[in-house]
DNA sequence: CGCCGAGTTGAACTGAATCAAGAAACGTGG
DNA sequence: CCACGTTTCTTGATTCAGTTCAACTCGGCG
């Protein structure tokens, strides 16, 4: 863990090493081959997660189809949310689109964080902060542009992302198919 | 912010009355009246705001039409959150939609909060989660629901929006045109 | 009474979905 | 390193949900 907390530092997030170690203590490495499942559609997702290397993808189903609704990559939070917070069965698939090394810890020893220490609100509250205005993003872009202009600033703002992931899980992430992702690449090329 | 207090302990969070002191002295009471814009597009939100009594909508332009992405009513939070994150200016107005008492906190006062006590840290944590997972869920029936769907599970689940609020606000809401609206609700009866 | 905003309805249009089939790229074992 | 099967990507034809533009009704309110 010991990469979160120069991540913390380098963002002038005020930590003491007490309880730092509150925290990273509770924190347990985990490693995933490439299309493991992490998590599977209605499952309780139990940890926190955090990605050290690789990249991964939440999915649902939709009759039989596989829709994306987020990327996550190095230093980012993996967690199915709305089953953690809620303690409900997941919605959502996780998959690792690469092999990964992931840091978690389990929702009763974070409980327990939040008791003993407010580092964990404070981690628990800049964790969910950057991922709520990561999905506020999202909602504007797909209210507010064309399915070419999303596709056009993606392109811009995370080329990293046509490296590493297949076009069809591009396209469901952007709300088309992936034959509609296609047409839109011929059309601008 | 007595209601607040109570809000807390009914939800059974821990708050010591010291705490909350550091909390509630920083928050201050605000009235607006039915159609007041509470906060302009291109403004920055310097507030966390809570309704005590009332109604709102967050909505922004899009090709000179009003899209509303967030109905927000009694004990809620109102804030533009990626503008009061971020300190950026506001892609969102912010509307009453009835006579209002809010209860904000300056930004400044709650980085002070943040510092000085862990009340902040774990009413922001609570706050923002719970915002996270309602959008979570707009996203989910979006991508997996017909309009029709999505208008029925309105209709089950929040009766009320449609005693309130006006048609053409609940459509854009929903992602469609009043028109659309309009002709799934003659569908139906 | 006349006006204005909300809601409804119609007709034409459109972006994307769907279904289906072929081409290209990938990876796995011999 | 090649051959094969599988997955990904592309392309075409058709269909459909929802948009757009425009006109009309209704109800409240100055």
């Amino acid at each position: 863990m010991e990469f979160m907390k120069q991540f913390l530092i380098a963002k002038n997030i005020p930590i003491t090493d007490e309880n730092w170690n509150i925290f990273a203590e509770k924190n347990i490495r985990r490693e995933y081959k490439k299309k493991d499942i992490i998590l599977k559609e209605g499952e309780i997702d139990d940890y926190l997660t955090i990605v050290e290397e690789g990249a991964a993808r939440l999915f649902f189903i939709k009759q039989n189809k596989e829709i994306t609704t987020r990327f996550v990559f190095k230093y980012q939070y993996l967690t199915s949310y709305d089953s953690f917070l809620n303690r409900s069965p997941s919605r959502c698939n996780v998959e690792a689109l690469t092999d990964m090394v992931l840091w978690r810890v389990h929702y009763d020893d974070l409980q327990e964080v939040y008791r003993t220490s407010n580092v964990g609100n404070l981690i628990g509250r800049l964790t969910i902060e950057s991922i709520y205005v990561e999905k506020l993003n999202k909602e504007f872009s797909y209210l507010s542009e064309s399915a070419e202009e999303r596709y056009l600033k993606l392109m811009k703002e995370q080329p990293d992302l046509f490296q590493l992931i297949p076009l069809k899980h591009i396209a469901t992430y952007m709300g088309i198919t992936p034959q509609a992702l296609s047409r839109i690449r011929r059309r601008i090329s």
